[in-house]
DNA sequence: AAGTGTGACAACCGCATCTTA
DNA sequence: CTAAGATGCGGTTGTCACACT
């Protein structure tokens, strides 16, 4: 599996495009379709390598991009799916529509870390915890599952239905078939059937608040489900995990959590 | 006015993963 | 099954504009 050969190529352009060859990739790409990135600069007429196209194509030029300014909503959406995820860009950009994960990265970078660390320093010198909880941190590297409410009240699923039947976000798998749908929110409900008690809310909160490692029950839960998830789904992108991230993400979403 | 610092964003690099013959 | 090619992804760098001294 050797990497592709690229942009070394002797006399390939690089850096900033032209609006010229934007023209020329954009009109090949909307007669042609892009097909193979690898050719398409010789059969277009550009001077660049494919990976240059694509990433021009995918980044700028493509017609659904949604340009501007970042809504202070995308911005909280980044926060907590980077929260859920950790700098899984893609898998971001994935739930935001008309974004690029580059378009993401770069905002995290320039803006919201920034942003949240003015947050973080306001907490603190206003001596009251963040607002931004439930915190399972694995190591600084890892994706972190937690769950940032949105201004409201924190909220104990048990209080508002039964621990075994926590509804689920229909939100969750837009790129997913139906059955896959189903199937999973099986092997989900499966998993926190009984697992979840009443003790289960308040300790994830708490081992937040005590910024411990993540209670044994969470733990048991997250193992169920993903182990759920082999046996009723079948192969899964476990590894890639973005999916079954966005479904703890949408089962702390949709459980509304209530005051503990 | 010139030099320097900084922020924002586009683009590149190289590894990982997927696809296909 | 395997290897080569294609593509995806995240980290990093380059460039430009603007603010500040």
């Amino acid at each position: 599996m050797g990497r592709a050969p690229c942009c070394e190529k002797m006399g390939l352009k690089k850096g900033p495009w032209t609006p010229d060859e934007d023209r020329i990739l954009i009109n090949y790409v909307q007669h042609h379709g892009h097909g193979n990135w690898r050719r398409l600069p010789k059969l277009a007429g550009l001077l660049r390598c494919g990976k240059s196209c694509r990433l021009r194509w995918t980044n700028y030029l493509r017609p659904d991009i949604k340009r501007g300014n970042f809504s202070r909503e995308e911005e909280d959406t980044i926060i907590q799916l980077h929260e859920m995820l950790g700098n899984r860009w893609s898998a971001i950009a994935a739930r935001l529509p008309g974004r690029t994960d580059n378009e993401i990265k770069n905002v995290w970078h320039t803006h919201l870390k920034k942003r949240l660390r003015k947050e973080h320093e306001a907490a603190v010198l206003d001596n009251v915890p963040s607002k931004r909880l439930v915190t399972m941190s694995h190591t600084n590297n890892e994706p972190h599952a937690k769950y940032e409410s949105h201004g409201g009240p924190i909220s104990s699923p048990q209080t508002q239905q039964s621990s075994s039947s926590v509804s689920l976000s229909s939100t969750t798998t837009e790129d997913n078939s139906g059955n896959d749908n189903k199937c999973i929110k099986e092997a989900l409900e499966d998993a926190i059937s009984g697992l979840i008690d009443e003790n289960f809310w308040s300790e994830l909160v708490s081992s937040d608040d005590n910024n411990s490692a993540m209670s044994d029950d969470f733990l048991a839960v997250s193992s169920e489900f993903q182990s759920s998830l082999s046996s009723n789904v079948g192969p899964w992108d476990m590894n890639g995990g973005g999916m079954v991230d966005c479904f703890w993400y949408d089962l702390l979403k949709g459980a509304e959590l209530a005051d503990v």
